[in-house]
DNA sequence: TTTCTTGGGTTAAACGATTAAGTTAATGTT
DNA sequence: AACATTAACTTAATCGTTTAACCCAAGAAA
């Protein structure tokens, strides 16, 4: 029963050397001989010393082995979305094998200053609620890195979603098809509905915007013009909003026959609902995704979605942080073609 | 742009105060006037100064607001299990409520000593793999609770798994029945498997070994024993593995009509499986799952099972460890029963 | 022999706060 | 008027390291 914890300089009493000697015998090795280090290390071993204080090393290092992750929102919606979970994947996958820890912030918290101390970068997923959370991101001095939006020129990891958006639309899209969309974050509203006249959010939804784009440009290819009627915001990709917004949308009338969704959640909700009712898909609706999650594939008839690799995101916003890579990357996609667009 | 960031030494220059009152201005309003307090603040916010360097207020405080989750398994498995993610979000919760932060700590890691010396406590989900880890929680002096599993007389959050299982098991289970389990971590191997006459493991998997308890005296009451032969070992609650081990007992003969599976995964999995092969659920098959998932009730038919509330478990976990609660807890569970053991 | 290196240490100044103990002046008590 | 109390600060020790700068003895070079 030890009563208080040891410290470096207890230990150097107590085995007749220096403080610095100690420290060294833990860090840097070429500091002494090879054969007080293992004695040192040995004689800690036997009287409990387990390696310097990390508070402490915090404090003089000025570094933490601590990585902040960022999240757009709670940790509590981050966690079980798909997407986002498989994004954290990516990243603790990547910073474990590098020695770091992973602390999780939610970016519906007030403020990073409570950690910027002692983190040793940020990775931010998602553009936050609070455009003050990004300004202070910008303001601070430590690493940061973006995915699926910017901040300045801020190194960021994303896709090209208005291309991949236009890929998808243009497969689902024919002539002469009344189109929909349901979309995320578009206008400043905390529930599901149509968007007609209001007017679409701009800072805090680049990616929704880019998707938007990428639809719009497909839809006019073939002499569609779809108005903001036909444009449903929802504030998340979360299966309650997506289901009320698919009985709007199949109820509306006339009855779009191709619907645009901008996550696969939304669209499987959708697919769901749709065949409940007795709705042939694909010849009475068309359906599209967005992300390739897992569960698209496990959907009959299969989702035609476009997929990007949240692992990969993750992986790469990771490694981007640590090697202190500073330019921005674009990671590919892939259209995946499924059977609720065409049987 | 500030040369170099400004220590509350510098402000107390500038101020011409002494340190003692800028950081009392910070955190104990009481030590000063309310004048002058309101003065430095205005000051500080006025020439740059967001407030005492949280490193070294760890160090100095011996706290940091940092609450380290100690995963069974790798953050990358957890953070896309359906129980284990619906655990973290309860945990971070209630712990953002209580201005505390939040680090992920990987249980496959190798040791807790490169955190415990900066962390306030630790939550400790599911029974780590390596034994060692454990060993360490309970030597270490900082306050921790476990979950799903216990160390000597470390507070800890469980539900009566023995008889969960009993309860769901007596259920489903008829007279002249052939029963099969489908079980988690019972054996020490890294794939799926029957396990015949495999030792069970002992220490790392109590809540498996409560529930085989649980089911085995239900069975037992109906006058059927279950030996190893029917039972399988699965070494993680996934869905590939329980995809192999549903077309293993599904192919077995003769083939069982009950099959008492330890996660709704693996339930549904079989379930899946058992319908694309044609069979009749519950009329040919009777399934059972355990935990209570989201996509349990999706499924159809509904998945018979035990809920548990994994938020709840979190939130418990986050409020006994933040509110220095000593005692073991006990949660309730639910049973639920679906149309995957009688229609 | 003298001078230069160099390996293997030691000393002591940071890192940026918190807080017990001490000081001083103003107010209250009798 | 003499003494006790209190409000409002300041002083200085401390938290547990790291690391630049210095020191010394022994071997190498000249």
């Amino acid at each position: 029963m030890k009563k208080t914890k040891l410290t470096l300089k207890d230990v150097a009493q107590q085995l007749g050397v220096s403080t610095a000697t100690i420290s060294n015998a833990f860090n840097r090795p070429d500091q002494l001989s090879k054969g007080k280090r293992e004695e040192i290390l040995a004689q800690c071993e036997r009287i409990g010393y387990s390696g310097p204080n990390k508070a402490a090393q915090i404090l003089r290092k000025g570094t933490s082995n601590i990585v902040a992750l960022v999240l757009a929102d709670s940790i509590a919606y981050m966690v079980s979305d798909p997407v986002a979970s498989t994004f954290i994947k990516g990243v603790s996958t990547t910073l474990q094998q590098q020695g770091k820890h992973l602390l999780l912030y939610a970016g519906d918290s007030n403020s990073i200053l409570d950690v910027v101390d002692f983190v040793d970068g940020f990775i931010c997923y998602g553009a936050p609620r609070n455009y003050k959370l990004a300004k202070e991101i910008a303001a601070q001095s430590k690493p940061a890195i973006t995915v699926d939006f910017d901040i300045e020129d801020i190194p960021s990891i994303n896709i090209d979603n208005e291309n991949a958006a236009y890929e998808v639309a243009k497969a689902a899209i024919d002539e002469n098809d009344i189109v929909a969309i349901l979309g995320l974050r578009l206008i400043d509203s905390p529930t599901t509905c149509r968007i007609y006249d209001s007017p679409l959010i701009d800072v805090n939804s680049s990616i929704s915007h880019r998707r938007l784009d990428g639809y719009v440009r497909a839809a006019k290819e073939q002499g569609i013009e779809i108005n903001n009627e036909w444009i449903w915001h929802l504030p998340e990709s979360d299966r309650s909003y997506a289901r009320q917004a698919a009985k709007e949308v199949l109820m509306s009338s006339p009855r779009p026959n191709t619907v645009l969704c901008m996550s696969d959640i939304i669209a499987l909700e959708l697919l769901h609902s749709a065949l409940a009712m007795g709705i042939d898909v694909p010849n009475e609706l068309k359906i599209t995704g967005f992300d390739g999650i897992e569960e698209a594939d496990r959907a009959r008839p299969h989702l035609t979605t476009v997929c990007q690799s949240s692992v990969a995101k993750g992986e790469a916003a990771a490694n981007a942080l640590l090697s202190g890579e500073s330019r921005k990357q674009i990671l590919p996609f892939d259209l995946k073609l499924g059977e609720t667009i065409r049987s």
